[in-house]
Formats: C-alpha cells, sequence, structure tokens
DNA sequence: GCGATTCTGGACTTGCGGGTCCAAAATCTG
DNA sequence: CAGATTTTGGACCCGCAAGTCCAGAATCGC
C-alpha cells in the first residue's frame, strides 16, 4: 500500500527534474514527455506516483518550489529587528530574483493549471510570507525603531505586493531595477523618510 | 493589396471578440476555434488577417489591451497636480482592477505567447505608464508639495511595480485589498508621512 | 458590366501531448 | 525460496487545436 523507498525517491526524482526545468527553460508549456526525459522515467512511472495526472504532479512541484522562496530568504526574513537586516533581507530577494532572471518557476506553474488548488497554494505562500514581514514591522515599532501609527499589516502587504510587481516586470524587461526601487521605497516608507 | 473596409471591419471583429473573451472567462488557454465562434467568423478569415496565425493575433489583442489600460485611468493619470488628483487616480486604478476581477486579459496573452515580441508590447505599456507617473511626481515636487530629494523616477518605478503586484496577489486571493496597500504606502511615502 | 481582387466558409490534414494498459523486472514479506 | 506487491518501460489510443486548402460569394476598379 505505501510506498518503498525506492519509489519515494524516484517520486521525488521527478519532481526534481521538473523544478529544475522549469528554472532552466523560461516559461511557456511543460510536457509530461520532458518531464519523464529529464527525470529518467517512464509515463507510466508518472502516472504510478501522480494517479491524479499532470495537475496533481504540477501541484507538487509548486509545493516544492513554494517552500523554497521562504526558505532562500532565510535567516533575514525571519529577524528584521535592525534597519540593518532590512537591507540585508532587500539584497537577498533582489539576488535571489535576480539568479533566477526571467523565468518565474511559479508564474509558470500557475498559468499551466488554473485551478483552485493551485490559486491555493500561492495564496498560502503569500500570506505567510506577509505574516513574517509583519511581524518584522511590528518588531521595529516594539522596539521605537518604525512610528507606531503606521498599519504594520497594510504595510506588510505592500511589501508582498510590491515584490511580486518586481518580479513580473523582470519578467519583461529582465532587470531587476523595479524590484530594487519598489523595496527602497517601501523601506523608506518605513524609515518615514 | 490594401484591406477593404469590410475587411478592417472584420479584422477588428476578430480582435476585440478575443479581447471580450479573454475579459469573461478567467486565464486558460483561448482556442482559435473559441475565437472563431464569438466573433462569427471562420478559420479562413483569422489566417487571411492574421498570416502569422495565433501568435499573430494574440500580439494584435495584447496591443489592444494594453492601449485600453492607460485610456482607463485618464484623465486622472495625465494630471497628477494635487493631492486630490493622486487619490482620484488611486481609486480609479482599484475600481478598473475589481471591475475586471481576477482575470488579467494582458497576463493571460502573456502567458500563451512568450516571445520577444509579447514581452516589448508589455514593457513599452510599462514605460509609458512609469513616464506618467513620473510627470505627475515631478510636477508635485515643481509645486513644492513633495520633497525634491526624493528620486522620481524610482518612485515612479515602485508604482508601476506595485500596481503590478497587487494584480498580481489579486489573481490569487480574488481581493483588491493589496492593491489598495501598496498604492496607499507609496502615496504615504510620496507625503513623507 | 465584367474581370480582378478580396472576403468567406468549412472540410481536411497533421502533430502534439495527456492518459491508458499491460507485461516484465525488481523488491518486499514470511 | 515462493508468492504478493510494487516499480518500471514503452507501445498505443484518442482528442484537441493549429494550420492548410480551395471553391464560391461579395466587392472593387474601370
Amino acid at each position: 500500500m505505501g510506498l518503498t523507498a525506492k519509489g519515494q525517491a524516484t517520486r521525488q526524482r521527478i519532481i526534481e527534474g521538473a523544478s529544475g526545468y522549469l528554472l532552466g527553460c523560461g516559461d511557456g508549456e511543460v510536457t509530461l514527455d520532458e518531464i519523464r526525459a529529464i527525470s529518467g522515467t517512464s509515463k507510466g512511472q508518472i502516472f504510478h506516483y501522480f494517479p491524479g495526472g499532470k495537475e496533481e504532479l504540477l501541484l507538487a512541484v509548486a509545493e516544492h518550489e513554494s517552500a523554497r522562496v521562504l526558505a532562500d530568504q532565510q535567516p533575514h526574513l525571519g529577524a528584521l529587528t535592525s534597519w540593518a537586516a532590512w537591507e540585508r533581507w532587500r539584497d537577498a530577494v533582489v539576488a535571489r530574483y535576480r539568479a533566477q532572471g526571467r523565468s518565474c518557476p511559479l508564474n509558470a506553474l500557475m498559468s499551466q493549471v488554473a485551478t483552485p488548488g493551485a490559486e491555493a497554494v500561492i495564496a498560502r505562500l503569500l500570506h505567510q510570507w506577509q505574516a513574517h514581514v509583519r511581524a518584522g514591522i511590528e518588531d521595529m515599532q516594539a522596539s521605537g525603531q518604525v512610528r507606531p501609527a503606521l498599519d504594520a499589516g497594510q504595510a506588510a502587504a505592500a511589501f508582498v505586493a510590491g515584490i511580486q510587481g518586481g518580479v513580473v516586470v523582470q519578467r519583461s524587461t529582465g532587470s531587476t531595477a523595479h524590484l530594487e526601487a519598489t523595496l527602497d521605497a517601501l523601506i523608506g516608507y518605513l524609515r518615514g523618510s
């Protein structure tokens, strides 16, 4: 009934193969045949481990990528307790997306599986992300480095949206300039300058 | 050699039919057959007016939608000369995207024609958009309502990215809350509050 | 009016890609 | 070792959607 160790490994290989492929090639459709070739598996295996077919597989990949997004921002994102920490986080975010280039795996995924389930994965990621930022802002308020009148929830939402926007613009222009401008502007807003 | 008046009309009907369809149904693939049915035309006509096939057609639709984006923000976007005007613009943007709902025609288009040409259309739109915002900021600086030290170009970039991000988040959450939060935060940044 | 050109309709071809199926190989269980 | 179960490979099916083609209708230019 369960999955053998070997089975687990294969399943993981499929997910990571697909994941890596999305990073490499820009957006555009992914086909099961490509995933099969990259992960060195066969059609039979794909449907064996993901009975729901392509959708289930891509959803698994989305969760995998989703986890990476937040992990890549640690430890900065978890300890936004000084202006220097905010700057380090800013730099980490910019570096991450600059390295990723034009392709945005999660966006590519989203456009290929437009189901409520996929939306939920993204919504959950954004929510967690925002919660971290919010905690950081409230921390700064508690220590008197940010004015208490500022609405932390609203500002955190602006950060999340701003980053998403920066990445979206990057997909067209290829540059992280907008991402940087947005982060700097919002940090400036926090500082009240 | 040229296009007859009737020809022009048919061509336009195809573009507008496709455009309307994208607004109605959320994202997901558009097929030539659907476009054909909606616009009351035939395969022959589509390839007659768009020899480049689907790609050429969708690119034309993208330009059409692109023009609408900026048009919908006028006259506000062209005259950001007072804080009241900025608020009216903000409200117009929010209203526009709230009306549009989860579906984002341009984004749907982009994910279906991942060519340099499509990127160029988007890049051009963003550039014009940013230029308008920048002009508004500089106007406010000239009249002493915004501190002169602020980098107008960078702030305008933040606005463009922020709006894009707000719309992207809206695609997952269905709410314009993030869009509003970002616009408010950035306007707050301009005001220096 | 009457050739030339443009417009229109739809049947047809083609390739691609998701999904099915089954038999053989490997692995587990006792 | 023997039988059950899981894993693997790949041939095959099927539908969909882009693109082709051509013949007939409408329209234009003179």
